[in-house]
DNA sequence: AAATGTTCGTAACCTATGTTACCAAAGGAG
DNA sequence: CTCCTTTGGTAACATAGGTTACGAACATTT
């Protein structure tokens, strides 16, 4: 099998596809696989979004561009990632980014008219296809959730809560250094030591090194709703 | 037609649906129709999700509960609301709340396993769960995109950048008050006004009432990258 | 017109938290 | 064991922005 089909095979979009499957569905699903220079437009910001791409070779930037003309670069996209699955089947039926090759670049290419065509025979790739976006939709709500805590305090505790939780008891071991935990709640590594001290001293919680004990559930949980 | 298939007709999931269509999909789809008394669970957290629900009639409110038991809800269902649609084909099976019964509620079940069989005689039902996850996707971007500006001025920044890629001119009038500016940017009135104020002085922007004016486009988009 | 309400801007004050610096304890390497 | 590196706590300082209060401009009612 080629190289290509393997990555295809590979992607999210053919899990649970054999080779036989693959070979099959690409034989009577219109399909294209597309190269681009290094620097070549892979796909214009505003322009009509109507077909899903997954990188085969080389390596594809999103960006952003600003009114002036500046620009930033939000994404990747290396060998097997998939683009356009988010905007094909909504309403913006055009791209958010413009999305520039890095370096030679090939691209497989299905048209979303296929998909919706080959449903009655391939309902794995539908089924794939929408477990691809609930899947996003649950990291966008954790990822929403977390930002949505306004304080320092509140995402501790979030944290300490969720440890909580998986290991059932009151007291328990963190299973990181301070400075990643630091790292993981977006914060200064001095602020989140002030901040343990403090709460430590209201009688909430008390630690030694990584051993922490919930001291006081109830007003921790009161915490998220100051 | 009875007045619960009008409800599910109107639904985001039957758009497109003529009523014909409805019933003859009605006839050969296994559904049901529960009635919960008020309190009653629709659904707890933790138990598997295999049924797509809309409300027919009633309301139901989700919540969320604490490990010491305590809860807070986090959204209303009222008629025509659908739930349950990011997490049925999803990896996490589970119900990512509790759903309670507020009032004498009657909901309209849709079992997964029907909409994978009968893809192929309605493909456009398919689209339409397609089309609404895709935009909550988008939304969610959305949302997370202005969550995640940490600065007010960035988030003003943003703001006036959109108004002005609307009308694509630098001096233009924003549509709305302060009031609601200051709303929509999630800070106090106070706070907008001063900051607005201090970028005047910093010769950013000029404004007088609603009439905005950018003058430095450059240093207004650097602001993005501090 | 007088009285009242609404929308802003401004200023004083306060708190959360980022920043920087320094010290102590613990763990490894020589 | 000594030296050095890493990790974590603490403290001093600076800043962003929330809170409250007040006054001016403008609109609305009587």
């Amino acid at each position: 099998m080629e190289k290509w089909k393997q990555l295809i095979l590979a992607s999210k979009l053919f899990q649970g596809f054999s080779e036989g499957d693959l070979e099959a569905f690409l034989s009577v699903a219109k399909t294209n696989r597309e190269t681009f220079q290094k620097g070549e437009v892979v796909a214009n910001e505003e322009m009509p979004c109507t077909h899903i791409g997954i990188v085969i070779s080389g390596l594809i930037d999103a960006q952003k561009t600003y009114p002036s003309g500046k620009y930033i670069t939000i994404k990747h996209l290396g060998e097997g990632e998939m683009f356009g699955e988010v905007v094909v089947f909504s309403n913006r039926k055009t791209y958010p980014a413009t999305l520039i090759a890095q370096t030679p670049t090939e691209v497989f290419f299905l048209q979303k008219e296929e998909i919706m065509r080959l449903q009655q025979e391939y309902p794995l790739l539908m089924l794939n296809f929408v477990q691809i976006l609930s899947q996003k939709i649950l990291t966008l709500n954790r990822r929403v959730k977390s930002l949505s805590y306004h304080t320092l305090r509140q995402r501790i505790v979030d944290f300490i809560l969720e440890v909580y939780q998986k290991k059932g008891t009151l007291m328990f071991q963190l299973p990181v250094s301070r400075r990643q935990m630091a790292e993981l709640l977006g914060t200064p590594r001095p602020s989140l030591s002030r901040e343990l001290s403090k709460m430590r001293e209201e009688g909430l919680i008390d630690f030694e090194k990584n051993s922490f004990k919930i001291l006081d559930l109830d007003r921790l949980e009161a915490i998220f709703f100051e």
